[in-house]
DNA sequence: CTAAATATATCGGTTATCCGATAGTTATCC
DNA sequence: GGATAACTATCGGATAACCGATATATTTAG
């Protein structure tokens, strides 16, 4: 995702979770233990928001709660267009290994 | 895509290129090109090719060819199940950026 | 309130990822 | 055939990406 100005996949799928709800550190480090399937370090996740903050694309409130700014929407509106772009045929992908795409778009937290 | 033998996107891209179509190097660079908007240098495409040929994933005929073997196509089929679970929800990553004048997401109330 | 547990944050270092420069190889064209 | 262009390949190095260890802060439990 050189295209954007951020870091790579996971400061893109930190952007994308907030984009869908207001999280804490933890609570975006459980969504990327899902993702995943193992958690990212506290060495790896607080640098990242740490570095989303300071370029303006995420904001955090008293509680440690982070949220996405305008300026973060968009730098986010850019990277989905870029990936969707990259991964176009996406569909033939997921298709390759029959896995279903079961509740695509709408997961517990 | 730890886990997974393979280096990242760009060795996961070429396998899946190479199990539609057989493709020599500037083949594949020329495809990478049209999905990342940038065509990558003959120094990151021919030492992946070259990783991906050592550990059995590719083979090249006598005429610079790359083609899957049968280890790269079951490792290619993982690779997609772990891509279609870090990116399950790649649908609203999609139309995120066709609406982007409605805005990406919803925040928290 | 105090102690334990959890969450947040920083730092140094390791590995991954990729590129530019360079060189050798193959194809094309006259 | 020989020159030219295009492709293939390697190398060293720059930067990205990430983690483990550690430290601090906050929450929770008793």
């Amino acid at each position: 995702m050189k295209c954007c100005d951020m870091k790579g996949f996971l400061s893109y799928l930190i952007l994308w979770n907030l984009s869908k709800k207001s999280m804490s550190g933890s609570e975006i480090a459980c969504d990327l233990e899902r993702r995943r399937g193992n958690k990212p370090s506290p060495g790896t996740i607080y640098p990242a928001l740490k570095e989303l903050k300071e370029k303006g694309l995420v904001t955090a409130d008293k509680d440690k709660v982070y949220s996405l700014t305008k300026k973060g929407e968009r730098e986010l509106t850019d990277a989905c267009k870029a990936f969707s772009v990259l991964f176009f045929d996406v569909k033939d992908m997921f298709s390759c290994c029959k896995l279903q795409l079961l509740g695509c778009g709408k997961r517990r937290l």
